[in-house]
DNA sequence: TTGAAAGCGATACCAA
DNA sequence: TTGGTATCGCTTTCAA
């Protein structure tokens, strides 16, 4: 059994409201007092308990902001999924989750969220930054004021943030440059599809793709980057175009969305399980897509985490003053095969 | 904030006592009552908080048993990280986490070490059996006497054990076919090693790789299956007489350990990096041979949660009242390459 | 500078 | 069949 605040405070003799004071470092006790419940806290591995901490706490009816975007996207409904099971477990715990869920990419409707979030009196905030100098300076705002933030889905520079949850977006590049690699021992031509220009994470996928291509697999030749805006009628297009004038193509590479739009028009040009694809997110729809062999290798970000785990280190950091351990909590790369959906 | 049992008995105009005498069924109270309160629990969607709940029962000084084996394996080890880390959460918690380490396969020390946990009065026990009649009927002699039992890492058929963390042996399998057959389109010859013969988890690895590999890949080419007892220096002549015979080997597949020995030869031979290896469990040689290229692929069955898995699961049964939700709580079939280790 | 005591949510025992 | 009450570990007044 562990050490409890009670026998710490008999062990020191003193009561234990002094013993809190000490661990708090609230002041207000006589120095020698106070080192020897240090060194007693030590030496006996007090602990304090999460449960008697919690419960206390529970009272003040915490409230925990989360802003989310992009939340049309089936990427992102799986994020909320990971949202409400926090929600409820918060509940139970005494706490309030207070969600905003905006459906699209929208900075000013951010920026207005984040104010209202600040009315509502939330004691911490967990949101999905754009990258804009308008919120990195809001966000410094909010920090200011003592509440603290956590990034997720998307990071953003500049800012004392607490955290950032989400895919550490280089790697995963790698690993499918990787993946292609040994996908096309032979080498081939291959065609990387990115989202959007501006998009931070759709950037990094790109180019560490490109670099690891490069520098680790000179057989692979790699057509010049497309952007598709995350739209499969685009993705469509340029997948054909591709194939008139390289009918040989050999592999595709989807750094963001559009991914339907590739495998449909392989799969008409009869050249779906010949061409290796290679993209993010695992979906219904793309959960499909791989089942059929219409993708050979798909990268998931574990949305539901990326739902669950700010709010939780939230709390934990709010009520349990558990710091967090990491800057970055980056979610497995999880490789996945029609085998192990 | 979520309704409390204070709340729920006001509101029904009772005692607490009351409330909680007919949320645990304990009888003594009148049917009309009893209607009324279960009506109001879930109008007022009324759920118990684990935070109350657990810091009551931290009293009683709730005693789980784990019993591990093969902890001499570089595998185990990290399972045992997983052990030491929720037995530190339980110990927060007020209860008690015993563990036996048994550093090899010993199926009577099994039996005893069952007998020790249940005279130190274990409530619950998580084991990692080996698939024998005795210790099958040794547990189910222990559930018999209202000791819940979790099996992982290796499954038992045929008793009444609440439930099963570990790897799914068979999507496993399955994705190593898919995966060898991805790294060899144009088909080649491929070498499996297996572990054990009686070694469950490895049975079904292999057959499920050769089931799929038979079903689904003509192209790849499978010899006969071999076993290396676990041993580097088995699985190194082995793949050295096959390369003999077969210069042209293309694949290995390894179900079970030895793949160091494997890595090995085929450098010696010059063949490393040209023969796709894929195998099972990541530990710090193989994660150095994945870096080195030695290793291709590499299934890893989420170790450190099939230590800490179980004990908690057996806590939120005993402790908290909360019945697993599943029978099998399969770890994630997590692919790694080089670059996402 | 210190300590006593109330209270968080749930449980269990004893008394009515 | 019921209710009162002590208790778990911790925090937080309030009073000394």
């Amino acid at each position: 059994m562990a050490v409890t605040l009670k026998e710490l405070a008999e062990a020191a003799g003193v009561s234990r409201a002094t013993v809190d004071r000490v661990l708090h470092g609230r002041g207000h006790v006589r120095p020698d007092v106070e080192a020897r419940i240090w060194q007693l806290a030590r030496e006996l591995r007090y602990q304090p308990s999460p449960l008697g901490r919690g419960l206390v706490k529970s009272a003040r009816g915490a409230k925990i902001g989360v802003i989310c975007q992009f939340t049309e996207t089936p990427f992102m409904k799986m994020v909320l999924s990971g949202i409400e099971q926090v929600r409820e477990e918060l509940r139970l715990m005494g706490a309030e989750l207070l969600l905003d869920a905006i459906d699209s990419y929208a900075p000013a409707r951010m920026l207005t969220s984040i104010d209202e979030m600040l009315k509502e009196g939330v004691q911490g905030l967990a949101l999905t930054p754009g990258n804009t100098l308008d919120i990195r300076n809001k966000i410094q705002e909010v920090i200011a004021q003592g509440i603290p933030v956590i990034t997720f889905n998307t990071d953003i520079s500049g800012t004392e943030r607490l955290c950032y949850v989400g895919l550490d977006n280089i790697r995963a590049g790698q690993t499918c440059a990787g993946l292609m690699a040994s996908s096309l021992r032979g080498g081939g031509l291959v065609l990387p599809i990115s989202g959007y220009r501006w998009h931070n994470a759709h950037d990094q996928r790109m180019s560490a793709f490109q670099e690891t291509v490069q520098s680790a697999f000179p057989s692979l030749q790699l057509l010049p980057v497309t952007w598709c805006h995350d739209s499969d009628r685009m993705s469509q297009e340029i997948v054909l175009d591709t194939l008139r004038k390289y009918p040989n193509l050999q592999g595709v590479y989807v750094a963001g969305n559009g991914q339907s739009g590739v495998c449909r028009t392989l799969r008409k040009a009869g050249r779906a399980g010949k061409v290796v694809v290679i993209c993010y997110d695992l979906t219904e729809q793309t959960a499909l897509e791989l089942e059929r062999g219409g993708i050979d290798f798909l990268i998931d970000q574990g949305a539901w985490e990326q739902g669950y785990r700010p709010a939780r280190l939230l709390y934990d950091y709010l009520i349990l003053n558990a710091e967090p351990k990491r800057t970055f909590y980056y979610t497995d790369i999880l490789i996945k095969t029609r085998y192990n959906l």
